[in-house]
DNA sequence: CAGATTAATACCTCAGCGGTATCAATGGGC
DNA sequence: GCCCATTGATACCGCTGAGGTATTAATCTG
């Protein structure tokens, strides 16, 4: 199989409609058609049901986009990390969950440069849950971020800290005159609804948040509130304000890795993360 | 990229001569040559060293080696999968590793049996430190296999029992008698030689070992020894002893599938295992 | 220095990929 | 119930580019 024909057939499985696909891929709908019923019958599997009003998955189709995914992923990942590794001074990167504590950041690069044969890092601040998908297709290297709330599904990590989480509530709420909250106490602000990878929102209550300035934002503005590990405190804006929880579960930053890249650089990093 | 022009890499990579690698692909040498400068010029990056007499990996190609082989197994896994999902009563193969708790096994089998929506289950009894290369290229969706000896590095996997390790020794051998050994004292015969996936074996003393089977013939034969999981005891042969271990790490099994591929009937036999 | 080895270049052929035009099947509106 | 819009499949064509053969250029060896 190309990955030519996993791109038209995850087009097609996402789209449900030639037409939309061809437009999408930049072609016209008959060499779509055929490419997929081609692909079809070498795999000797039917793929999508199609009439000629609708289209829809077959079971196989369901394995094929997954699968597909994964697989255009990692494609995507030699060729960038390739392109990366080809660069006169080829660095790292190490993306980060922007609002990640910056302290143990900043603590980890200064480490890791006084290191003998240490490269550049490049830090790209990511957005929520956009760091493992970096990690998976190439655009970074090696990443920190926070169990359970991340998922290290396919990923290689080591823990370096764990915190206690505190919740982060507009100045002057009822509860900031608290000394703790317990993990389920009912809190009368709805709960955020993060921006999801592809662009969508979870239904519920509680205003769309695209990224941590807004979340703060929303937060000061008393829509809204948060949980956040305990180093989170340092970086907090004046108009917020943060009370430990207890009996949550804690959090643990991890610095995490895709499993077979372990570049001499990522593995110096590694090593000097959980060093310190 | 193609997978094509990957495979293509692969090949002249591994090879390091690019009239090798072209007999290997069953084409000429001219239009391989060729190719691979275009994958070059289309990334902006040397992969290959080459003068007219040898050729050697640069930094990059080193990097696109590595991506080059997990994406391609990516690939082929999606197309095994979905051709296996296609079928029509399509099951699920279980990979475990030859020698493992056959109990165990027969539990888990007859739980998930017994589950209402139960797939069948064929069971792929595979080689030393093949059944992660199993998963990883889609022959396999879920794995039985043994922490720390098997690495699941990249792989999702739930624990299900821990045992201590024990022994395996000729019959009749000094340290038969005893009741226990400690796992740092010396055994005065050589370790077995396990052959790697890739058909080689380690350096050192000791006989070369393809199986288990072969590795209890040597056993038996008072040429090596073996460490083994305490269940392993209830298909020893006659011809062989098991002395507990103290001291050495507990050897757990996991069940482990590849991370994206959560079909409902893995998820259904995980979950029968996790439960007994 | 001659010959062997090996990658690159030149040139040719044709498979197959994509485009346009069209057909066939289906569902909805009046 | 009939017509038309929608949508996927088919027919056919043109051209890009992948692969083959012949040859060259460079380098190592005896």
């Amino acid at each position: 199989m190309e990955t030519r024909e996993l791109r038209y057939f995850v087009a097609v499985a996402e789209e449900l409609h030639f037409g939309r696909a061809a437009l999408r891929l930049g072609m016209a709908q008959p060499p779509l058609s055929r490419a997929i019923s081609l692909l079809e019958r070498r795999l000797g599997v039917t793929l999508l049901e199609r009439t000629s009003r609708a289209v829809a998955l077959t079971e196989a189709g369901a394995v094929l986009l997954r699968e597909a995914r994964a697989a255009l992923e990692a494609v995507e990942a030699a060729e960038r990390r390739t392109r990366r590794a080809g660069q006169p001074r080829p660095g790292i990167v190490l993306a980060v969950k922007a609002g990640a504590s910056s302290e143990l950041l900043a603590k980890l690069l200064a480490a890791y440069e006084a290191e003998p044969g240490a490269v550049p890092v490049e830090v790209l601040l990511s957005g929520i849950g956009e760091v493992e998908r970096l990690l998976r297709d190439g655009r970074a290297d090696v990443a920190l971020l926070h169990r359970p709330f991340n998922s290290v599904t396919g990923l290689d990590f080591e823990d370096l800290v764990t915190e206690s989480q505190v919740l982060i509530l507009p100045a002057g709420h009822p509860l900031t005159g608290r000394d703790h909250v317990r993990h389920d106490e009912p809190i009368d602000l709805p709960p955020p609804r993060m921006m999801r990878s592809d662009g969508s929102y979870p239904d519920g209550p509680g205003p769309q948040v695209r990224d941590h300035a807004q979340l703060f934002q929303l937060i000061a503005l008393g829509r809204t509130y948060h949980l956040a590990p305990d180093s989170a405190r340092a970086q907090l804006r004046e108009d917020v304000t943060a009370v430990p929880v207890i009996g949550a579960p804690e959090i643990t930053t991890v610095i995490a890795w895709p499993p077979h890249s372990r570049s001499k650089a990522v593995a110096d990093l590694v090593r000097t993360a959980c060093r310190s």
